[in-house]
DNA sequence: CTGTTAGCGCGTTCAT
DNA sequence: ATGAACGCGCTAACAG
C-alpha cells in the first residue's frame, strides 16, 4: 500500500475534481454549495475522517481557540478542581484547553509563558507559582494582545485582572469560632511570608485580636516551608512556649494533616488538647479519626470558574473599544464545622 | 498611542530596513548574517519580545511539537502523578504538553480526540475513559500518521503500543499476603465488570484459590460503581454471608476508604474482624488511624514516564523504515505492608 | 453555484 | 551578506 498522505481540502479536492474553496465551503455548511456536491465532500471527508487543521485557521483567523492555564501543580486538590472548571467552561465554550505546571518554580513558569506566547493562545489563566517575585513575563503578553487572568495567587498590582479568596474574612471567621469555644492563645502555621496568603491572615489575626482585647504575641504566628519536616519543626517551637497555645491556625489541610500527625506522636488530643482549624476542606477530611474542628471552604471551582468566566467575556470582546476595566473578584469562604457523625 | 501590531518578522523586517528573511536568519543564529545585523535584529526582537508564531512554523514543518494527554480525570492522585512525569519528560525535549480530562465520559474523549486530531499534536499518551468500549476515534489517527501510547487502562488489542500495569501480579501477592495472614474467605470489591483490571482481579484470585485449594465462592467477587453508596451496598451484601468474609481486596484507595468508613459505621474493627488490602498506596493513607494493612504500589510515575518515553521514540523515528513494533510494556506493582509507626 | 487568487508567518531555496 | 519568491492548509474577496 502506497504511504497515504494525510487528508486536507486540497487532497479531496483533487480526488472529486473540485476546487479547494468548494470544498471548503462545502464543509463550512455555506449556502451557496449544490446540495449533490455537498453530500460528495462530506461522505469522502467522512471516508478519511478529515479533521481540519486548526494551525492553518490559526493562522489566518488570528485566533487559536486555545486557553493556556498554569497552575503551581495538580496534586493539591484545590488546583486539580479549579482547572476543571476552567476545562469545563471552556470546552462549552468550544476552547481547547492547554494546562501545564509550574511546580513552583519561578523559571519553569517563565518557560511555559513563553511557550504559550508561541502558540499563540488567545488568553491565559494563571496561579502564580509559590516564588515568583516579579511578573515582567506575563506583562509582555501584552505585545501579543494575550489577555491574563489570575486566581488565587494573584500578583500584587492593579492593572491585572483577578480572581481572589476572601483570606481576610475566611481567617477572622476561623479565628471568633475558636475565640468562641474559648480559645485564647491561638497559633496560625503561616506558609513561606512572601506569600500574600500568609500576609493576610497575619493582618486578620492581628485585627481579631486587637478587637477581642487580646494582647498580640507575634511568636504565636509562624512560617513554615509546608513540608511536614516543617510543620513539626515548628509545632516542637509552638508547643515549647508557655503557656502553650491550645487552638492552631494552619495555611491548608495537607498542613492540618501533618498537625495532626505530630499531636498523634506526642500524645495531644486533637481538638482536645490542641484545637485544629484549615482551609480547603478536602474530602479525605471526613475519613480522618479527628478530623479538624472547622475548615475555611475556598470554592475552587468557583474561582476557577469565574476566572474562566472573565476570559471568555475577554476574548469575546477583544475588538470592541470599550474601555478597558480590571475585574477584581473577591470569593468569599465559608467555615465548614465538621460535626462528629453519629449513628 | 496607535495600536500596536503584534511583533512578527515582517514588522521586525520593516523597522529595521531588512528582508523578512534576513531578519529570520538572524534569529536562528544563520552563520551568513553580519554580526551588526545580528546585534540589532536580536535586539529589537528582545525589545518587543518576539516568540516565533508556533503556527505558522507548524504549518511548514508539519509538526507542532504538542503532546496530547487524555486521563479519565486529574483528581485521582494516579493520574496527576502520572501527568506530571510525562509534562517533565515532554519539557526535557522541548515539547508541549495538551492535558485533558475525558472525566470518564466516552463521548467526551471523542471529542478530545477530535480536538487534538485538528491540532495536529505529534503523538497522544491516553488512559481511556472507564466506559469506553470502542476506540475508533483513536484508531482513526493513523490517516494522519499521529502516534498513541496508552497506559493504564487500554485497549484489548495487540496492534497498539501500551504501557500495563501489572494486575495479576500485585493482585496474587495481595491474597497470597492476606491467605498467609490466615485469612480464606477472602472478597474482591472490583470496578465495573467491563474494566480490564476487574477481570484480571478475578482472574488472579481464582488462581490463587486453587493453588491454595480452596474452594472458590464467586459470591465474594462484586462489582461496584466505585462510589460510596454503591461500596456500603456491595458491602452489606458481603457482611450478611455466612460465613463472612474476613479480608477484602479492594480497587483502589478511595474505595478502600468506604470500606473503612463502612467500618465504623458497623463497629466493625479494621484489620481485626476485617482486613484491607488496597491498589495505589496514596499519600493520606499514612495519615489514617487504621490504614488498610497493605496497599499494591502502582508507580503511577514510571507508568507515564514509560508511556512518554515510548512516545518520544516513536516521534524521533516516525520518518525511518524500520518495521513498526508496537510496544507492550508491564510494569509490576509491589506489596506495601503499613506497619504500625511506634515512638 | 463554483473557480481563481491572495495572504496569514515562517523557513527555505535560489538568486544576486 | 542579503533579498525575492515559494508554499505549508485554509478562508475570504472577487469573478464568472
Amino acid at each position: 500500500m502506497a504511504v497515504q498522505s494525510v487528508p486536507t481540502i486540497k487532497e479531496m479536492a483533487r480526488q472529486l475534481n473540485l476546487s479547494s474553496s468548494t470544498v471548503s465551503r462545502a464543509l463550512n455548511g455555506n449556502q451557496s454549495i449544490g446540495l449533490r456536491t455537498k453530500m460528495r465532500v462530506k461522505q469522502l471527508a467522512d471516508q478519511l475522517s478529515y479533521a481540519p487543521n486548526l494551525n492553518a485557521i490559526s493562522l489566518k483567523q488570528k485566533k487559536t481557540f486555545i486557553i493556556g492555564v498554569i497552575v503551581p501543580n495538580l496534586r493539591e486538590h484545590f488546583f486539580s478542581e479549579a482547572v476543571c472548571a476552567i476545562e469545563d467552561l471552556a470546552l462549552q465554550n468550544k476552547y481547547h484547553v492547554l494546562i501545564n505546571q509550574s511546580q513552583d518554580d519561578p523559571e519553569r513558569e517563565r518557560q511555559i509563558v513563553e511557550s504559550m506566547k508561541s502558540l499563540r493562545v488567545d488568553g491565559i489563566i494563571a496561579s502564580l507559582s509559590k516564588n515568583t517575585q516579579s511578573c515582567d513575563h506575563f506583562l509582555a503578553l501584552r505585545n501579543y494582545n494575550i489577555p491574563v487572568v489570575y486566581f488565587d495567587r494573584v500578583p500584587n498590582r492593579q492593572d491585572v485582572h483577578k480572581v481572589v479568596f476572601n483570606m481576610h474574612g475566611g481567617t477572622k471567621d476561623a479565628i471568633e469560632h475558636l475565640y468562641n469555644r474559648g480559645h485564647r492563645r491561638i497559633a496560625i502555621l503561616n506558609g513561606p511570608e512572601s506569600m500574600a496568603s500568609s500576609i493576610e491572615r497575619t493582618n486578620a489575626y492581628k485585627q481579631v485580636m486587637i478587637k477581642k482585647r487580646i494582647k498580640i504575641d507575634m511568636s504565636l504566628v509562624v512560617s513554615t516551608d509546608l513540608t511536614q519536616a516543617g510543620t513539626f519543626e515548628a509545632m516542637d517551637n509552638l508547643m515549647a512556649q508557655h503557656p502553650r497555645p491550645t487552638a492552631v491556625v494552619t495555611m491548608n489541610d495537607y498542613v492540618a494533616l501533618d498537625v495532626i500527625e505530630y499531636a498523634k506522636n506526642t500524645k495531644l488530643k486533637i481538638n482536645k488538647d490542641l484545637c485544629v482549624i484549615s482551609y480547603a476542606n478536602l474530602p479525605i477530611i471526613n475519613y480522618l479519626q479527628t478530623p479538624p474542628v472547622a475548615s475555611v471552604e475556598q470554592y475552587p471551582w468557583q474561582q476557577g470558574a469565574k476566572a474562566a468566566g472573565i476570559m471568555m467575556d475577554l476574548i469575546k470582546n477583544n475588538d470592541s473599544d470599550e474601555p478597558l476595566v480590571f475585574q477584581h473578584v473577591i470569593i468569599d469562604g465559608k467555615l465548614m464545622v465538621h460535626e462528629k457523625k453519629k449513628r
